[in-house]
DNA sequence: TTATCTGCCATTTTT
DNA sequence: TGGCAGATAA
């Protein structure tokens, strides 16, 4: 700065430009404009409204070391939420490599559960509680729900616990305390509902306990009735960073809006098109609302998308478009156009499966005239888990590998939490919890009756269940070989907590004796079903996690919160899972099967939601056709098993939706089309065939469909459908027959293998080729 | 107390 | 059709 003129342009410069010139910063080169302006906007409320694939997390990790790297704060000073830990694991670990070597700990980086959980055990006395406080889980709280609604004398058969639990789960997700339900949910649960809330909150309290809800309602509890402290973490949490932000429930955004009051220094990030866990408590009022709740918020738009075709956006923009009241947003992209998006009808759902498997084979080995695709490439997208099965049986029978992504979490498994139970107990005693899971596991003798009088002696002397036990063992209320184990376990339990203490002993090795010593593992060797190893197997992998913790108590800490498992045992693989365990996820070409009204969209949503039901189903629609990088196949079944009862179904009105110009159709018109109708003759098509050729099956399904699609009401026309069921045409060819194929022309099937033909064609000369994609040369006939 | 059976009921799921 | 929980029988 030699000059005055310099030094003026200088002052008059934004702040942050200021610091760059300060220091260097390489990260800002490799962000698009808008992404630049999301990181750089570091003052106020910031929107950044992030379409999927247009690089959110990394505009997010840039904006955490720019807050760094500009010195407005430091890395405890900035409070950034996800939602998952995986996410929450990412964004570290990009922050870290941006920021190269030094690597400070950002400690307020985290869920917002975790989060929540460090700043409740500091204060965990506001709410009557200590901050050892035990966190319970899904299982637990039914448990404790169940025994409430049990001593209340409801019947719990028109009156299931597990619906309370979803009651109280939504007031807590709406930020409601027992005192303030509203009066127009006062019926809720036989109008017991209020009551047994307030109580289970009561029952909570004397087992200095909280269960997930209680996380976020207790810190807006207390953010709420002590401004002072409130005020504190207002000035510590300068900057406050949000991943995700329309998945956020009331408690949630209170939260962060008592948080944020102060400075407004709020920058969240996320896509109403993606809202898909409304049913789960998420607002997307949340974030359509932001602008409102914080005036003069900068919106910034992420629109480049770096993951898709264009055709696949395409698809993608025009189904979402068909809901109402989104922020909108343009999604664009570089890439060169590639292949149309996919679809196929299928006769039913096993059909559908089969096609899925073979197209996954064909891919893989580049024959359908895409560059040879590995397994881990490609994955399956349903709607709803039990769609599974199909893919899976169909799998294991051709020897395809596959994992399924999702389904029970490691430390749900009932072994682990048996385990965990022990631990619990052996670190704190008066768990009663971990008490009544494990007592009588393994079998020790001790049934409902000797369980009753461990509780009433408890009860009657004011002490924990533990306690309750040694004192029946003592005055021999307890009888039989049933007094022998307890008094066993009882002494057990009491060793083992001493042993904590042991300075020659790892907890690892505690951990092994107390599952030896307790029977439990041998409970497993003896177990001679099939799961049996593998639970044993899972001991050990919890055995092995023991390893990055200090000692039990760090251990338990935070395995609740933190422990998901990847098991990723080598080996390319074809995923499959849920359209919401897709969510954030990127695959070169992706399946999207079972795209049936009534299944997807799901007839429950809309059932039970309506419009916002559909609304939310037309957004995992969107979700899972952006998740595909290269190629997206959607297809459908027209008849499918259900709870073991064959249906037929139609096409989902999704299917509608998608702009014909960016679709390919697989099998020909016919089903809805109009003119081809009832008097169909044909009988095999091929699957390359093009919408333009015609075809008609006859069959009673056929039929069947057909009187379906008649009956549909005037109302919901269903016109100029573009697709057709297709066919299983492994049978249909016979030695000598004449074929044709739609790249290799006419043939003649010269030797049969199963659903792979040899064809001498007249112009391609003799190629294997598979059954189905051949038609008789006869059937051609437009 | 434990083993077997019957009958019910079936989305999406993180923490 | 199948998985699970509660009821029943041994």
């Amino acid at each position: 700065m030699s000059s005055f003129d310099e030094m003026d342009a200088f002052e008059r410069a934004p702040l942050s430009a200021r610091a760059m010139q300060a220091r260097p910063a390489p990260y800002l080169d490799e962000l698009n404009p808008a992404q630049r302006q999301a990181v750089e906007t570091l003052d106020g409320p910031v929107l950044m409204l992030a379409g999927a694939g247009t690089g959110k997390t990394k505009a997010l990790t840039a904006r955490i070391v720019h807050l760094l790297n500009t010195g407005r704060a430091r890395p405890n000073e900035i409070l950034a939420v996800t939602f998952t830990n995986k996410a929450a694991r990412e964004m570290k670990m990009r922050v870290g490599r941006m920021l190269g070597e030094t690597v400070e700990g950002m400690p307020w980086l985290g869920t917002f559960h975790s989060i929540c959980v460090k700043l409740l055990r500091r204060h965990a006395e506001l709410v009557d509680l200590k901050s050892n406080f035990t966190i319970l889980d899904t299982d637990d709280q039914s448990r404790l729900l169940k025994q409430l609604v049990q001593a209340s004398k409801i019947d719990d058969k028109r009156w299931p616990a597990r619906m309370l639990a979803g009651i109280i789960d939504d007031w807590k997700n709406r930020a409601i305390t027992p005192d303030r339900v509203p009066a127009s949910d006062g019926g809720a649960y036989n109008h017991e509902g209020p009551r047994l809330y307030a109580e289970y909150q009561a029952r909570l309290r004397e087992l200095n306990a909280v269960d997930f809800g209680d996380l976020l309602l207790h810190m807006v509890t207390i953010f709420q009735r002590h401004e002072d402290m409130l005020g504190q973490y207002q000035r510590w949490f300068r900057y406050i960073l949000v991943d995700e932000y329309q998945d956020t429930n009331v408690a949630q955004y209170l939260w962060l809006r008592l948080l944020a009051a102060g400075h407004r220094n709020i920058c969240c990030v996320g896509d109403d098109d993606q809202s898909i866990y409304g049913w789960r408590g998420a607002e997307v009022g949340n974030i359509l609302r932001f602008e409102k709740d914080f005036p003069g918020a900068h919106v910034v738009r992420l629109e480049q998308n770096y993951r898709s075709t264009p055709h696949i956006l395409a698809a993608a923009s025009g189904v979402i478009s068909g809901n109402q009241g989104r922020l909108g947003k343009t999604l664009w992209t570089e890439t060169e156009e590639g292949e149309k998006v996919r679809l196929i009808g299928h006769w039913d759902g096993d059909e559908e499966a089969r096609w899925v498997g073979e197209e996954i084979e064909a891919m893989q080995r580049g024959t359908r005239g895409q560059r040879p695709f590995s397994l881990d490439e490609m994955a399956i997208l349903v709607r709803a888990s039990h769609q599974m099965r199909a893919f899976e049986d169909r799998f294991l029978t051709i020897g395809l590998p596959y994992r399924v992504i999702g389904g029970p979490r490691f430390y749900e498994r009932m072994e682990i939490r048996d385990a965990m139970a022990y631990f619990r107990l052996v670190v704190s005693p008066s768990d009663d919890l971990a008490f009544e899971r494990i007592v009588n596991t393994p079998k020790r003798g001790l049934g409902d009756k000797a369980q009753q009088t461990i509780q009433r002696i408890a009860r009657e002397n004011g002490v924990s269940l533990l306690d309750g036990a040694a004192l029946a063992v003592e005055q021999g209320e307890i009888k039989g070989k049933g007094a022998g184990e307890l008094g066993r376990l009882v002494v057990d339990l009491a060793r083992w907590g001493r042993m904590t203490g042991d300075a020659d002993m790892t907890h690892m090795e505690l951990a092994e004796t107390i599952l030896d010593e307790s029977g439990y593992t041998a409970m497993w060797q003896n177990d001679k079903t099939p799961e049996a190893p593998g639970r044993l197997e899972n001991l050990k992998e919890l055995v092995k996690a023991l390893e990055n913790f200090e000692n039990l108590q760090g251990f338990l800490e935070h395995v609740s919160l933190v422990m998901d498992n990847e098991t990723d045992d080598g080996g390319a693989k074809v995923s499959i899972m849920t359209l919401h365990a897709a969510k954030g996820l990127e695959f070169p070409a992706v399946f999207l099967p079972g795209w049936e009204d009534g299944l997807f969209p799901s007839q429950r949503s809309m059932d039970e939601s309506g419009l916002k039901g559909l609304e939310e189903e037309r957004r995992l629609a969107y979700v899972g056709i952006t998740r595909a990088e290269e190629l997206c196949t959607i297809s459908f079944a027209g008849n499918r098993r259900v709870f073991g009862q064959w249906q037929s179904s139609l096409p989902s009105r999704f299917i509608d939706e998608l702009p014909e110009a960016h679709v390919d159709v697989l099998t020909p018109p016919g089903l809805y089309g109009g003119g081809y109708g009832a008097a169909g003759m044909g009988v095999s098509s091929g699957l390359e065939q093009r919408a333009t050729e015609a075809n008609v099956y006859n069959s009673p399904g056929w039929r069947r469909l057909q009187s379906r699609a008649a009956e549909r009401p005037v109302s919901q026309p269903r016109e100029s459908r573009n697709q057709v069921i297709d066919l299983d045409a492994v049978s249909a060819f016979t030695l000598g027959e004449r074929v044709f194929h739609q790249k290799f022309g006419y043939g003649e099937v010269i030797g049969i293998e199963g659903d792979k033909l040899e064809v001498g064609f007249e112009k391609a000369g003799t190629k294997k080729v598979l059954a189905r994609f051949l038609s008789a040369s006869d059937d051609i006939p437009f």
